[in-house]
DNA sequence: CGCCTAACGCAAGCATCCTTGCGTTAATGT
DNA sequence: ACATTAACGCAAGGATGCTTGCGTTAGGCG
């Protein structure tokens, strides 16, 4: 984030620094799938990671920020994205991938993160790009389909990943509702066919 | 919340309990909407409102409970319902003014306050309720929508407008991206009419 | 009017978060 | 191997959030 300076020091990326870093890291992110977000403090994983708390806060500064560093550096694996061959399918099967990524405590406590640290233009922006590499593959999906002729070509595929996957972040942040088992099949339904149903009107589209 | 005394307390509603309830209330709106949620603090809300600082942890005990208190009992106006005659217009109107609330320090805090608190499941399901009651005014569109013939009779009402929403609510909740100004029709126009744009070819229902 | 007590004000105190100064450890270059 | 110094540990201390005990104020009611 800050790695821009005039004055060249003389860091040290290997040995002890990488090691500290590494073991706060990876509290970090355990504590963060077992506490959750805000039950997750500087000290606690200090203490996990067999480290002074001065280190941590030098380091990193704020939850935060350390928070984000966890995710940004820890397993980057995501949502899987499958290719079924067809629309309907490969985002019903990723809609069901990300409800259940949600319903972990760690992507529960990674959405919610996302949300408290939105204030700091610098985090807020570091998590967009964290964001759109996720949404980036998801992309794949609608991009394969338009090349298919399933959709159109005038597709907007970032907005079209958002209308399936807002309503399950919603959801989980907000926490107002459950999601039931049959939502993402029926949110990729509706992303597809409208609310107006011409799933049959238009039936010869993408039909093997 | 607790209302429940099986002894009968003398409770006093008149005076000067109401009085401070009032101050306490409107001056963590006023702090809400001047400095965001995160930067509301007890201490604050309790100078302002010219209160003692243990008054206020006595009667609400925590800032969460404050801050969902002072959106129950304050102008509980909510988004404007338009009624324009057809589903379209009356869709893009409504998502316009949710888009205009949320970009509102007061909008933004109150999504903000309902994802901090949703943890604890008495706050969780207060905030369930006061969502539920606004988007149930506006069900009333799809509702009219479905009387007049312009959606299917089994129409889901929630999931339709939950559907339309959550787009701008993660946006306004992430930060990951401003909404632009087009996007409450373009949502507006991909509800209705599916990522497979068949907006030219229902060209006459809510067209003027 | 005058008693009773819910509700408030005040102040002390504890807990937690975060910062800072200083001495120590260990990685890096010669 | 040796000097240099980035990075860490330790301890003290300030700041803020939150609780608690006790005396005071002011509604509600006989």
């Amino acid at each position: 984030m800050t790695e821009e300076e005039p004055e060249p020091i003389r860091r040290r990326p290997g040995g002890r620094a990488a090691r500290v870093r590494q073991a706060v890291l990876a509290a970090a992110a355990e504590l963060l799938a077992e506490e959750g977000v805000d039950r997750l403090s500087i000290a606690g994983v200090a203490a996990r990671a067999g480290v002074n708390e001065t280190t941590v806060y030098r380091r990193w500064g704020t939850r935060e920020k350390l928070v984000l560093d966890a995710m940004l550096t820890g397993s980057n694996e995501g949502i899987p994205v499958p290719d079924t061959g067809a629309v309907r399918t490969d985002l019903a099967a990723f809609a069901r991938a990300l409800a259940q990524y949600l319903a972990t405590p760690t992507g529960r406590s990674v959405a919610r993160a996302a949300v408290l640290s939105s204030d700091d233009p610098d985090l807020a922006e570091a998590w967009q790009t964290f964001w759109q590499s996720r949404l980036d593959q998801a992309g794949a999906i609608v991009d394969r389909a338009v090349a298919r002729g399933e959709l159109p070509t005038d597709t907007d595929t970032a907005l079209a990943l958002e209308l399936l996957c807002a309503p399950l972040q919603t959801r989980a942040l907000l926490g107002h509702r459950p999601i039931e088992p049959d939502l993402p099949e029926r949110l990729t339904d509706m992303v597809l066919d409208g609310l107006r149903g011409k799933s049959q009107a238009l039936h010869s589209f993408g039909r093997s």
